[in-house]
DNA sequence: AGCACGCCGACT
DNA sequence: GTCGGCGTGCTC
């Protein structure tokens, strides 16, 4: 009987792939397990085993693997279903999910090495410059790759010259499989076994006589082995013996201590053991929590929704502590990385290490490592807090997620596949470990409060502010007024300015928020209106005045700003709308006294540099923080009673049918930095347009209000969450094709669902990277099942590929769009 | 996604 | 005349 794998390979290809395998590998191959396999012409990749059977492929013969990769499942069943749900959901293939989910290092992939051919007499042969070139090196330096052949030549296409020597039998080309995760190993020494009985050790000492040195770092040894009670470091005995490095290598030539290597864990907790138990809790945030208990035994997704400072994290610790106690895995889930470091400081004073930490910034090793510790129910992972990609770790016995932010939109991810939301991801992943869920926000996302009002979801409140520390006061500045009178030095109103001076004088400090990075986001000539643009996306560029620099925040072109107008030549250049580096710049003069820093997507490119500010503005050697959405992220100042609003109506005037709720989420979360303490905490928001609703409700803290105004816009319009959508994007680099292709599809799908497509629009920005883009948002109507109509549209898709002017525009999928 | 095969412009 | 551009199709 012959048997074969279906596997699913890590690109972008809705079918799984066939191959054969021996009986040996079949009765050791299991669902899940990591295989390498060929594919195409000379790839090999890392494929996961998807199914073991024995019915031959009837179209074409099954390749046999090329070896196995695993000894155990590297990936459960739980998550081969929650890939497929995504997969299916976010209108993606299994491939995508499968490249997304798994770390990097396990995903082994091939390489090309170039060997020279053992026989090969290059006398009898005339070849060119560059193929000796290749020899030469080849000889010299051993096998290469065939990216250091291309370095080497200093050309991008080497193979016709590597398969030209191919032929000559001068080389060889190998596939070689390239293990990426290596465990860190550390070195210890032990005494040679030969010594272990005290005969013999005396000997030894006694015939040593001459040798102190190693005398003393034997005795040293003995030392560290009775105090520490574990194996020793190499490096800790050079340290405790005070030896140089030469006498304990004499030692271990000699025989008389041996080295030994152990694995370690890159990533682990160094803090003490001493952990404390969970503080009490207050009347409101106990009432809180037996609401969410409730709520989840009814089976039900808990939202708690709590006003800034009101101690959600302490509810989110009693609910972490039950289900470790249970030993049960946690997963709390953060919209950015920048949260992590304070959140994981206050959590290591409760879990110590039992806490793992997970995200993008970790290397591929580390990644790994976390992973092999969850897949081995280790304590040290047992409560994982990470980013979005944390969903995807091998969990067995996950008891819990927190969705903490819930409202954030960068738990959504957009580029590339899968284009998941990882709030609801976690809620499906939840259901199929029976586990528990809550969403924290202080301003939850309309379609999570939407689930509460429909009964989908509990709610909890807390409407207090942990300690009674009083909401901030919000007050609202009309700039139109304040122009006409002449009271704006810049961008700061006199009032402003006189409460920055009020809070410097007390020591306190003041965060100054403003949505734009940049110094000036365009440059304009006032004579003839040019503004340069992008030369690869329909974009006009932004000035950086550190650089003197005109950049492109879509493909990352820069040029030198011009002294004179391109179009028309007039040295009449200026700048618009400003930015975070003109506020600083501003505050700089205003405030010549202060500390002034400035945290945006520029100042913090840095691994540190982010940490590094906030560091330093809770240490209060920064008086005046300005930056921008960066600050809204949960970050607890202690000394902040003051913060700034710059402009309000650059949020409000965003064309999207989210920019008010947005607003009024970012415009509460900055204000809710405001006044942690006894002391209320002042928020000045600066607008052109005080009466807005949006404002009104901000500075009233009405999260009602916002809600059901909002909710009746979404209705009136079947936005989400009352309609599902789906945004379908369309690229490709020729305009004309693009547009007559996003035509056609558009026409196919209203032949069927009329007036619920909308589009095509162009983007704010039609080009980047040379290719013209084009829209199509696609709303569900509440009487079709989305399913149904994801597949309807794929099907549309086949058609509109299938004529052959269409072939080469791409069409992206972004399910639930936000 | 890669990669090979295959057909048209600028050049040793 | 070739080298090399990227359009098209296939990968078990």
């Amino acid at each position: 009987m012959s048997y074969y794998i279906d596997v699913v390979l890590p690109i972008p290809l809705e079918r799984l792939f066939t191959y054969t395998v021996t009986q040996a590998q079949a009765h050791r191959l299991r669902k899940g397990m990591r295989v390498a396999v060929s594919f195409g012409k000379t790839r090999i990749y890392t494929a996961l085993v998807m199914d073991i059977h024995s019915n031959p492929p009837q179209a074409y013969e099954a390749k046999p693997i090329h070896q196995l990769l695993d000894e155990v499942p590297s990936v459960n069943e739980i998550q081969l279903r929650h890939w497929e749900w995504i997969a299916s959901y976010y209108m993606c293939t299994l491939g995508e999910v499968f490249r997304t989910a798994v770390p990097g290092a396990l995903l082994l992939e091939s390489e090309t090495i170039v060997l020279l051919h053992a026989d090969f007499q290059k006398e009898s042969i005339q070849l060119e410059e560059e193929e000796e070139m290749v020899l030469l090196a080849l000889k010299n330096r051993g096998p290469l790759s065939v990216n250091d052949i291309s370095h080497l030549l200093e050309k991008k296409t080497v193979l016709p010259i590597l398969n030209k020597l191919v032929r000559l039998k001068a080389i060889m080309l190998k596939e070689t499989l390239v293990d990426q995760y290596k465990p860190k190993m550390l070195r210890y020494v032990r005494m040679a076994k030969s010594y272990n009985d005290e005969v013999a050790l005396e000997q030894l000492l006694d015939s040593m006589k001459r040798a102190p040195k190693q005398i003393q770092a034997i005795l040293a040894l003995f030392q560290l082995q009775s105090s520490e009670k574990k194996p020793v470091l190499i490096k800790s005995l050079q340290k405790e013996s005070r030896v140089s490095p030469g006498v304990i290598r004499a030692l271990l030539d000699k025989g008389i201590l041996e080295e030994f290597s152990l694995r370690t864990d890159r990533v682990s907790y160094s803090g003490g053991d001493d952990v404390k138990d969970s503080v009490g809790l207050n009347q409101g945030q106990n009432a809180a929590l037996q609401t969410m208990k409730e709520g989840h035994n009814d089976g039900k997704v808990v939202l708690l929704h709590g006003v800034t400072s009101s101690g959600k994290t302490e509810l989110y610790v009693k609910l972490i502590e039950e289900c470790l106690k249970n030993g049960q895995q946690v997963l709390y889930l953060l919209p950015e990385i920048a949260l992590t470091a304070q959140l994981i400081q206050r959590l290591e004073a409760y879990f110590g290490s039992r806490i793992s930490v997970y995200h993008s910034r970790y290397n591929q090793q580390e990644r790994v490592e976390v992973w092999y510790n969850v897949m081995g129910e280790k304590s040290k992972a047992q409560l994982i807090i990470g980013a979005r990609s944390s969903l995807f770790l091998p969990y067995s016995r996950l008891g819990l997620i927190i969705v903490d932010e819930e409202h954030e939109t960068s738990f959504k991810q957009y580029d590339p596949a899968p284009r998941y939301h990882a709030r609801d991801a976690a809620i499906v992943l939840a259901h199929m470990h029976d586990a528990r869920v809550v969403l924290g926000s202080a301003t939850p996302s309309i379609e999570s409060y939407y689930n509460v009002q429909a009964g989908k979801y509990a709610y909890a409140g807390l409407i207090r502010r942990y300690g009674n520390v009083l909401m901030p006061e919000i007050e609202l500045v009309d700039l139109k007024l304040l122009r006409r009178k002449k009271r704006l030095k810049g961008h700061f109103s006199d009032r402003l300015i006189e409460l920055i001076h009020e809070t410097l004088e007390v020591k306190e400090q003041v965060i100054l928020f403003q949505n734009r990075r940049g110094f000036a986001p365009i440059v304009e000539c006032t004579s003839c209106g040019h503004s340069p643009g992008c030369p690869n996306c329909d974009v006009s560029l932004t000035y950086h005045r550190h650089r003197n620099q005109l950049r492109c925040h879509y493909c990352g072109h820069h040029a030198e700003l011009q002294p004179a107008c391109l179009a028309c030549g007039n040295p009449s250049l200026d700048t618009k709308g400003f930015g975070t580096q003109q506020v600083e710049e501003e505050a700089l003069t205003l405030f010549p006294e202060a500390q002034i820093a400035r945290m945006d997507y520029d100042t913090t490119r840095g691994k540190h540099s982010h940490a590094r500010i906030i560091q330093d503005f809770e240490n209060q050697e920064i008086d005046i923080l300005i930056g921008t959405q960066m600050l809204t992220k949960g970050l607890d100042f202690r000394h902040v009673n003051l913060v700034g609003i710059m402009n309000a109506d650059t949020l409000l005037n965003f064309p999207d049918f989210r920019a008010h709720e947005k607003s009024f989420q970012m415009m509460t979360q900055v204000a809710g930095r405001a006044g942690r303490t006894e002391k209320r905490g002042m928020v000045i928001i600066q607008t052109y347009n005080p009466y807005h609703r949006i404002l009104q409700q901000v500075s009233n803290n009405d999260y009602d209000t916002m809600y059901s105004e909002q909710l009746y816009e979404r209705e009136q319009y079947h936005y989400p969450p009352h309609n599902r959508i789906i945004r379908l994007t369309f690229k490709h680099k020729e305009y004309n094709r693009l547009n007559e292709a996003a035509e056609w599809f558009t026409k196919a799908l209203r032949l069927k669902y009329r007036s619920w497509i909308l589009g095509p629009e162009y983007p704010p920005v039609p080009r980047i990277r040379n290719q013209y883009l084009k829209h199509v948002l696609v709303k569900i109507p509440k009487n079709v099942s989305p399913s149904k109509m994801k597949n309807s549209i794929k099907r549309t898709e086949q058609s509109f590929h299938a004529i052959s002017q269409y072939k080469g525009v791409r069409v992206i999928y972004d399910v639930d769009h936000l």
